[in-house]
DNA sequence: CGCATAATACTTTTT
DNA sequence: GTATTATGCG
C-alpha cells in the first residue's frame, strides 16, 4: 500500500524542489522553522521510492539521537522499512564504524568512550604527574580538544608553540594522546577524528562505506567542524549523493570547533552544487519574526535572508523588567498559573529558556513551590551524578581492564585499603613495567615500596574485578551489575552511611540498574550488551529524554532548545554580561555567536514570546545590579511592549512598580507572587529545624578561631545547616553542628 | 598510612 | 551546591 504515497506530499514548492533533487551535492539554506528537517525526511522517502537505494543504504546524520529518532520515524511513516536509515549523531555513527573497523587501527574492539568527564580527569592525572599547578585541567583539555578539532596533532603544534605556556600545553596534549592509546580509549574528538584516518589509510574500508552509504544527509550543517567537513568529503567521493542543510544564522556551536565557513566553503568543495533557499516560516507569527530579524541583521558574515510567514497578525514580543532575579522567576511562573488556571493554556505550551543552568534553580523553586509540573532539560544528567559515574567505572573497567581512569575513579569507593602512598607505588610500578594499573594490583606482591597488608589489599581487589569480567558473559547484565555494586561494598557504603542524600542516590543507583534490564530485554541479542550501554549513556543527551508528551513546563538553555518550538517562549536573564556572557580573558569570544544564540532562542516561539531581565541578580552568592542587555536596547520600539519597573532606582523601591496591572487579573497571583518576593531577599530554604537551634540573620555568634561575627545567611546543607558568618576578618561558611558557635547576646 | 571531616574555591554553552 | 585540599585522628 504504502509504495503508493507520494513521498513529497504536503512540501510547498520550495520545499519540493529541494526534496526531487535526488542526485549530486545539494545545499539548503534553510530560515529557523521553515520545515528543513521535512524536507530531509521527504528527501529520503523521495530516494528510496524512486529506488535509488535501500533505506540501510541511505545515512542521515543529525544533532541528537533525538532528532535522528524523530526523522526515522518520519520516514517510516511514509516508506517501507523507513526506520532501517542509517541515522544518528556524527559521534555515534562514525563509533559504530570504529568498532567495526578497530582491528585496522590497532585498537580493542571493546575500547572505552572517554567522555568530558574522564578526559578531564585524564588530563588532570598529567598534570598532578607533572606538578603543574598553574593551569585549569579543564582549561587545557578544551585547547587540546580545539587543536584535535581542527586536526593539528601535537607534532604540527610543536612548530607553532611558542610560549612556554604554549609549549607545556603541547606536552600535555602529546602524552593524553599517547595515554589514550595506552589505555585504549577514545574521547569524542577521536570518534571523529580516528575515522579521517582509518578511511585515508585504508582503501578497502573506504570501499566499503562508500558503497555502503550511498546516500548522505547532513542536518544543522552550520554546527560542522573541520573534521565533520573532512568526513563529510571523504564519504562523498568524487561523485557525492550528497544533501546538507543549514542555517548559517543559527551557528552557536563555534565554541566547540563549529565552523560556520564550511557553508560557504561546500560549494567550493562539491563541484556543481545545487543550492536551494527555505524563506517561508512555518512556526511564528510575523511580529516575533520582525524582532529576530532585526537582531540577526546586525550580525556580520551572514547570507543576507529575510523570513516570511503568512501568519501576519499576532502577540507582539513583551519585554519586562524585574527588580531581582526571583521577581523575575516568579513573575514568569505567575503569569504561567494565570493562564493555565484560567484554561487558556496546558503547562506544556511554554517554554523558559537561560543562557547559563545555573538559572534554572530559581524557576524550579517557583514552579516546585506552586506545585506546578516541569522538566528542566540539561543542568543535572542522571548520567552525570557521582554515584552512577562511580557504578559505570565499575562496569567500564571491567569492559577494558586497561582503562585507568576507571579505575582510579573507584579504587577508593568504598575505601579498601588502598591509599594514595599505595596508589602512587602502584602507577610508578605500572609505568616502568609499560603495564596497567590492573596488572599492578594483582603482582601487588611484586610491587617495591608496598607494605605486606598494602599488598594484599591490592591482590584482593584486582582477583575481584578479575572474577567480575569472568562472570560477565555468564550473568544476566542486571544480575551481574547488582551482584557487582555488592561485592565490591559499594552498596553496602551506601546503606551503612547515615548521610541525608544516601537514600537518593541507592534510588538512582537502583534506577540504573533497571536501566539495565530495560536494555537488555529491548536489545535484540546485541554481542557486547554491557558496553553497548555504557556507550549508549556516553553519547546520550539530555534533550534525548525531552518527553513532548508529559503536561509540564519546559525549561532548558537556549543551545538546548535548538531545533524545538513551543507556543510560549520566555527568554530570561537578558543582561549586560549574563546574555551577551562575557567573561574576561576569554580570547576568543565572539559577538556575533550570542547574537545568534538570541536569535535561535526567540525563533522558538510560534506564538507568544516574552523577554525578562532583572536589575539585581546574585551572582557568586553576592547580590550585583545588572544594566540591560545590549539586545534588549537594540530592539525597535515598535516591535516591542514593555513593561515592569524601568530603573535600578525603582529596584530599591520593591516591586510595587507592575502591582496595578496584576491586581485587575488575578488576587491569588498577587497574594502568591508578594510570598516569593518576600522570601526571597533572605534564601528560600532558610530554615530553623527543631533539632538544631534555630539560627537567624543577625545573630551574633562566637567561633574558636574567627572570633565574634554575626550570621548573614542560614542555608540547608545535607542534613545540617550551612551558616555564612561575618568576621572580623570577612566571611567564613561554616556547618552548624561542626563548626560549634556559641549565640552572643543581642545587644 | 588510610580515612573522615572541615574549610575553601569554583560556577558558559555540549557531542 | 560540589570537588578539591588541609588537617587531625586512629
Amino acid at each position: 500500500m504504502k509504495q503508493f504515497i507520494d513521498p513529497l506530499a504536503g512540501l510547498n514548492d520550495a520545499q519540493r524542489e529541494a526534496a526531487s533533487c535526488t542526485e549530486g551535492a545539494v545545499l539548503v539554506l534553510a530560515g529557523a522553522g521553515s520545515g528543513k528537517t521535512r524536507v530531509l525526511a521527504h528527501r529520503v522517502a523521495n530516494v528510496v521510492h524512486q529506488k535509488h537505494a535501500r533505506p540501510w543504504q541511505i545515512l542521515a546524520v543529525t544533532f541528537t539521537n533525538k532528532s535522528a529518532r524523530e526523522l526515522k520515524e518520519r520516514v517510516a511513516a511514509i516508506t517501507p522499512d523507513g526506520d532501517e536509515v542509517a541515522a544518528g549523531t556524527f559521534h555515534s555513527i562514525f563509533l559504530r564504524m570504529l568498532r567495526r573497523e578497530a582491528k585496522a587501527i590497532d585498537y580493542p574492539r571493546d575500547f572505552t568512550v572517554f567522555d568530558m568527564d574522564d578526559s578531564n580527569r585524564l588530563v588532570k592525572m598529567i598534570l598532578n604527574e607533572k606538578g603543574e599547578k598553574r593551569f585549569q585541567p579543564r582549561s587545557i583539555r578544551a585547547a587540546i580538544s580545539r587543536m584535535k578539532n581542527d586536526m593539528i596533532t601535537p607534532e604540527q603544534h610543536e612548530n607553532r608553540a611558542k610560549t612556554s605556556d604554549q609549549k607545556f600545553i603541547n606536552e600535555v596534549y602529546r602524552e593524553y594522546e599517547n595515554r589514550l592509546l595506552q589505555y585504549a580509549g577514545m574521547d569524542f574528538d577521536d570518534l571523529l577524528i580516528r575515522p579521517i584516518g582509518l578511511l585515508k589509510n585504508h582503501p578497502s574500508v573506504l570501499a566499503y562505506w562508500r558503497d555502503r552509504w550511498r546516500y548522505i544527509h547532513v542536518d544543522e550543517y552550520q554546527d560542522t567542524n573541520l573534521a565533520q567537513f573532512e568526513l563529510i568529503k571523504i564519504l562523498g567521493g568524487s561523485r557525492p549523493n550528497l544533501c546538507v542543510v543549514g542555517d548559517d544564522d543559527q551557528s552557536i556551536y563555534g565554541w566547540r570547533g563549529a565552523r560556520v565557513e564550511n557553508i560557504f566553503r561546500f560549494r567550493e568543495a562539491f563541484e556543481g552544487t545545487k543550492v536551494f533557499r527555505l524563506e517561508q516560516n512555518y512556526r511564528s507569527t510575523q511580529p516575533i519574526l520582525e524582532l529576530a530579524h532585526s537582531v540577526v541583521s546586525r550580525s556580520t558574515m551572514r547570507e543576507d535572508k529575510k523570513l516570511w510567514t503568512e501568519k501576519k497578525e499576532g502577540k507582539k514580543p513583551e519585554v519586562i523588567r524585574l527588580s531581582t532575579e526571583a521577581d523575575e522567576a516568579g513573575e514568569v511562573v505567575d503569569r504561567i498559573g494565570r493562564e493555565v488556571l484560567s484554561g487558556k493554556r496546558e503547562y506544556r505550551d511554554y517554554a523558559i529558556l537561560y543562557r547559563t543552568n545555573a538559572q534554572s534553580r530559581l524557576f524550579e523553586d517557583a514552579l516546585r513551590s506552586r506545585r506546578f509540573p516541569y522538566q528542566v532539560i540539561g543542568s543535572l544528567r542522571f548520567y552525570d551524578r557521582k554515584e552512577i559515574r562511580d557504578a559505570l567505572a565499575y562496569f567500564k573497567i571491567c569492559i577494558n581492564p586497561r582503562d585507568d581512569v576507571s579505575l582510579r575513579r573507584i579504587i577508593s569507593e568504598p575505601p579498601r585499603g588502598i591509599g594514595t602512598t599505595t596508589l602512587d607505588h602502584l602507577v610508578e610500578w605500572s609505568r616502568a613495567n609499560d603495564t596497567t594499573l590492573t596488572k599492578a594490583l594483582i603482582n601487588g606482591e611484586v610491587v617495591e615500596g608496598l607494605s605486606s597488608r598494602g599488598a594484599n589489599n591490592c591482590r584482593k581487589f584486582g582477583e575481584q574485578i578479575e572474577n567480575w569480567r569472568n562472570e560477565l558473559k555468564e550473568k544476566k547484565l542486571n544480575e551481574w551489575a547488582k551482584w557487582v555494586l555488592e561485592d565490591s561494598g559499594y552498596i553496602r557504603r551506601l546503606e551503612d552511611g547515615d548521610k541525608f542524600e544516601n537514600a537518593t542516590r541507592l534510588d538512582n543507583i537502583n534506577e540504573l540498574i533497571s536501566g539495565l534490564a530495560q536494555f537488555e530485554e529491548e536489545a535484540d541479542e546485541s554481542e557486547n550488551g554491557l558496553a553497548d550501554f555504557v556507550e549508549q549513556v556516553a553519547l546520550a543527551t539530555d534533550i534525548d529524554k525531552y518527553d513532548p508528551e508529559a503536561d509540564s513546563v519546559r525549561m532548558m538553555t537556549i543551545h538546548s532548545a535548538k531545533g524545538l518550538e513551543f507556543p510560549v517562549v520566555f527568554v530570561t536573564g537578558l543582561e549586560k554580561g549574563l546574555f551577551p556572557f562575557e567573561r574576561m580573558g576569554d580570547s576568543d569570544y565572539d559577538p556575533d555567536e550570542e547574537r545568534r544564540l538570541f536569535y535561535v532562542a526567540v525563533t522558538r516561539a510560534e506564538k507568544e514570546l516574552i523577554l525578562t531581565m532583572a536589575w539585581q541578580r546574585r551572582k557568586w552568592g553576592v547580590l550585583s545590579g545588572c544594566a540591560p542587555s545590549p539586545f534588549l536596547k537594540e530592539l525597535p520600539r515598535e516591535f516591542i511592549s514593555e513593561s515592569g519597573t524601568s530603573s535600578p532606582y525603582a529596584a530599591k523601591q520593591g516591586s510595587l512598580g507592575f502591582g496595578s496591572s496584576r491586581d485587575r487579573n488575578s488576587k491569588k497571583a498577587v497574594s502568591s507572587f508578594r510570598k516569593t518576593n518576600t522570601s526571597s531577599s533572605q534564601k528560600q530554604e532558610t530554615i530553623s529545624p527543631d533539632d538544631i537551634p534555630a539560627i537567624h540573620y543577625g545573630d551574633l555568634v562566637r567561633h574558636k578561631v574567627f572570633g565574634d561575627g554575626m550570621v548573614v545567611n542560614a542555608v540547608k546543607y545535607r542534613n545540617d545547616i550551612k551558616v555564612t558568618v561575618e568576621f572580623e576578618d570577612g566571611q567564613h561558611d561554616l556547618l552548624q553542628s561542626k563548626a560549634k558557635l556559641q549565640p552572643l547576646k543581642d545587644f
